[in-house]
DNA sequence: CATGAATGAGGTTTCATTCAT
DNA sequence: GATGAATGAAACCTCATTCAT
């Protein structure tokens, strides 16, 4: 029997941290920022709400936090995509998926983006941290067109940084405004077979566009 | 009797609930519906606060009826446009540019449907008006999709209905998202060339994807 | 019979704010800037707390307006005292007596003195209206002594802004310090004797400094 | 075994309280007993916060022990001033001369006694140490009084507890009160200049009051 | 002797809403 | 139709103090 060492348990500190993070990170993106409450964030969280103010000073430092741990998670999401191992076809298919299923995953990311842009961007550009973290995305997609406009697959002259956006824009959009869309629609677009035809037709969208 | 009659005026009421209603869309579009205080539309309108209760009800209902007044006026410009006298190819350009430069033209309507998509759409579900207006655009985009598919212009089996949603995508969410996206790019996305050149992209974009 | 009209009744508004200046000017008093509590000032005034802010607007400017208040009282005493009508070495006994007199009477005065300059004073500095309401005791004491002298009752060369600094200091220690005078001294300053004994002293002392 | 001794240095303990100490007095000085804080003594003495429960038990007691010493400080230089061994107005002078400069150097014992009167001296009242902490300057006083009378020079039947009072008004006064004096006359009264002439003011006042 | 973590009570202020005329 | 006065609930935040080690 291996000499069992105790699990490397977190400091009260650390672990009281992370847990109001995570709640509110719950919070906010339930809320947004105006509409989120220190007092459910404490409740969420199973903490005193003072604690909250001794490690974050207050609601907007907080949701900076929360802001700067959510692009810190989606950094570390993108660098596990490895384009450049794809061909370029694939590739864009890949981004495409990848892009798609991470909003997907984290309506909080979406609902967060909201609220900071409601607020024309306050917290982030207070925020070194985040404005350090690039996102290698851009870069992927820079080599990934290069490498089909050699193999004379993709058009010429198409800018990454247009079609990053446009990819994340189709993506977003339709999870973002999707109470809106299924209220004028009048259909719920949300159903796994809705989802699915999305994201085909952002797919076709893209590859129409970049092939030539 | 003399002839003259006074100039045809707004009965005070109405002026005031029109005055009501304009500032706060101002204040909801800055704020969003949690941040937005019915103080300060009472200052903006220049009434009494207690007028807006008098009109409206509540915040609510307030919000509420500025939704519906911002549906009206999208529903009624995009009336105005008639894509069926255009060839498609134009047409698709026309799209575009009409939904570009409208979210351009009216930042309150992105303001005010991210904060209601923030709700899951609570306010718009109740109103009946609303979810009757339907939008002219997908019968108009599917017209045109069928059109040039018969001239042999563009591929078939498109959804209308995707097409639109991304082609909103597009333009939406460059606008919507312009802050954090300038932030983190560390450039200003909305000067004049910047916008232009997004418009060309997306033109592009919708055209290279639709054209065989 | 004559045509009775009701009693000018204040209107409430105007009745509102005279109440709660009042209970602040208690409270902060009582318990200094610091010490003071809104909810206390409410409770104190029998209205309720967000009356405060709704007439005040915040804690800092309700203290402002107790101390302009508190000024306004004072000049409009220093007003009635008519020192030019007296003989000198009579007008120097009345100018201790009225000094030391309102203090006595308005211990208030003294309590937020003290804690504005606590304050270094920074309340005042952002009030014009107590910076003009000069007292007019320092000319009426530099007339006082002018005439004094012609007598050749008084020395020469007095400064009357010394003097009336000196005048009020002599009193204003007095009271203010009271309790630690009191502790210290092992005995209680405030007894009617003890009043008495020392407003004599300082009558001395001022007149054996002016007379020749 | 070396002849080398340790430099005599206190121990941590008597260092830390002296810290504190000091720190809480600056703090009391600044802000007053209400508006001083413990999380900010912490920060000025650089230690934990829990030490000051430690040493002091709670902030009436730190303030208590701030108190005794602010007076055990005055008392002993009270003690060095041998006004038995100068001529009667020299002695009064130099009385003037050293409460005068005593307030100047150590302003925190102004703010603290200000402080300490608002609260109507409870903390001063539970210090049999400091009541049991004579000042000696009456007594000397009362001597100087009485040889000035013997040799002719002074006048009779000056109480020496009164006049002492008085100057110790007219140096603390000026310097307590000085900033709302400097913003109601509108010039500043602490510049070199004015404090000279205030000290030269006081010696004038209490020497044509005592001298025959 | 020393410390970072934690807390309950209460502080100032803000909010949507209603009252009374 | 219009208004200034008023309110209860709850928001964010701070405080002196104690816990656990």
């Amino acid at each position: 029997m291996p000499a069992t060492s105790p699990a490397p348990r977190l400091r009260d500190a650390d672990k009281s941290q992370l847990v109001i993070l995570s709640a509110a990170m719950d919070e906010f993106a339930q809320y947004g920022y105006a509409g989120a409450r220190v007092d459910r964030i404490a409740e969420r969280a199973e903490i005193n709400k003072r604690l909250i103010y001794y490690y974050f000073g207050n609601k907007d430092d907080l949701f900076l936090a929360v802001l700067e741990r959510t692009y810190a998670d989606i950094r570390a999401a993108e660098q596990a995509l490895h384009l450049d191992e794809m061909d370029p076809v694939e590739a864009i298919r890949q981004l495409v998926s990848f892009t798609w299923h991470y909003y997907l995953d984290h309506p909080e990311f979406i609902a967060l983006l909201n609220s900071e842009n409601l607020h024309q961007a306050e917290h982030l550009k207070q925020s070194d941290r985040i404005q350090e973290m690039n996102s290698p995305l851009v870069a992927m997609l820079a080599e990934v067109l290069e490498r089909g406009r050699k193999q004379d697959l993709f058009r010429d002259g198409i800018d990454p940084i247009q079609l990053y956006i446009s990819i994340a824009s189709v993506c977003y959009f339709y999870l973002s405004n999707n109470p809106t869309l299924s209220t004028v629609f009048g259909r719920d677009l949300r159903t796994p077979k809705a989802l699915a035809q999305r994201l085909s037709h952002m797919k076709d969208l893209m590859l129409g566009y970049v092939l030539k």
